[in-house]
DNA sequence: GACCAGGGCAATA
DNA sequence: TATTGCCATGGT
């Protein structure tokens, strides 16, 4: 146990599994912001939380305590797991992105966040997000907005996103808010992650690598291997030379790190996109 | 002013 | 089943 839980705070003790930086960064999370150069605001459905790096320690604050030490997973212990995936080829991965942990984040925000990510890149995607939430989400504090429930995205229609600057995607938006409160079933907990992949991808807008992303970072799936772009540089450094689709790059990469994929792709995807 | 971005869809073969 | 062109928009 490296974390201790107080009245609104909690208090993570190992910087050597748990770093703002790589947290945010590492292309999970698409609302946050830095307040200043060690403090910085994640909002999480309808919470927030404010992280604060000291030199021992980093300070959660926060109004639940209980929602935020499942959020950031802090019961798992990172480093065990970077022992296990430790080899030469994900060595320097593992050492780079250190800090990372893997966000236990909301279904349904992850589901939508992760349409608008498609052939999107991060500083727009976050821009969009937070119009969103802005625009259709409930006021949580003075400055701030949870993200929409599926009632206030499906209230809405295609020239409303398009306005938002959602371009193409804004029909999957109105599509897949209509799907879900027409009964589509978010509770993918009985479905083996194929099962589940293959009823995400049902939806309009998501894809073999959203439907990963919305396994990995909505579900929790650690079984899955999402590949976009720098999925591909990975597996033609680690599997093979040359490129193959991507449905076979990322089953070969999940039949490499197996029930840890998940991990493995998170450490290397950040690793590969901040030195390639 | 290209080129790219945490891709997916629909039309082809 | 596997490939190909297109898609809106803004960051770099």
């Amino acid at each position: 146990m490296f974390f201790k839980k107080e009245v609104g705070t909690i208090v993570a003790y190992d910087k050597s599994q748990f770093l703002i930086r790589d947290i945010v960064e590492c292309g999970q999370l698409f609302r946050f912001e830095y307040l200043d150069s060690s403090t910085c605001k994640i909002i999480s459905k309808n919470k927030i939380c404010i992280l604060k790096d000291a030199p021992d320690c980093v300070t959660i604050n926060c109004d639940d305590t209980d929602y935020f030490t499942d959020y950031f997973d802090l019961s798992v212990d990172y480093n065990h797991i970077k022992g296990i995936l430790k080899d030469a080829d994900t060595d320097k991965a593992l050492e780079f992105g250190k800090g990372i942990r893997m966000l236990k984040q909301d279904p349904v925000e992850t589901l939508f966040s992760f349409i608008v990510s498609q052939n999107n890149n991060i500083p727009r995607i976050k821009s969009i997000i937070a119009g969103l939430s802005e625009s259709l989400g409930e006021k949580i504090s003075d400055t701030d907005y949870a993200f929409p429930s599926v009632e206030s995205l499906a209230s809405r229609d295609e020239n409303f996103y398009k306005s938002l600057g959602l371009g193409y995607r804004a029909e999957y938006i109105v599509d897949t808010a209509r799907r879900v409160l027409d009964g589509f079933d978010l509770d993918l907990s009985r479905l083996s992650s194929d099962e589940a992949r293959r009823r995400l991808m049902t939806l309009k807008g998501v894809g073999p690598k959203v439907a990963d992303c919305i396994l990995l970072f909505g579900y929790s799936r650690m079984d899955v291997f999402p590949v976009d772009t720098w999925g591909e540089k990975i597996y033609r450094d680690l599997i093979a030379g040359d490129a193959s689709s991507s449905a076979k790059m990322a089953l070969a990469l999940r039949d490499r790190f197996g029930d840890l994929a998940g991990y493995a792709q998170q450490y290397l995807f950040y690793y590969y996109r901040n030195n390639f």
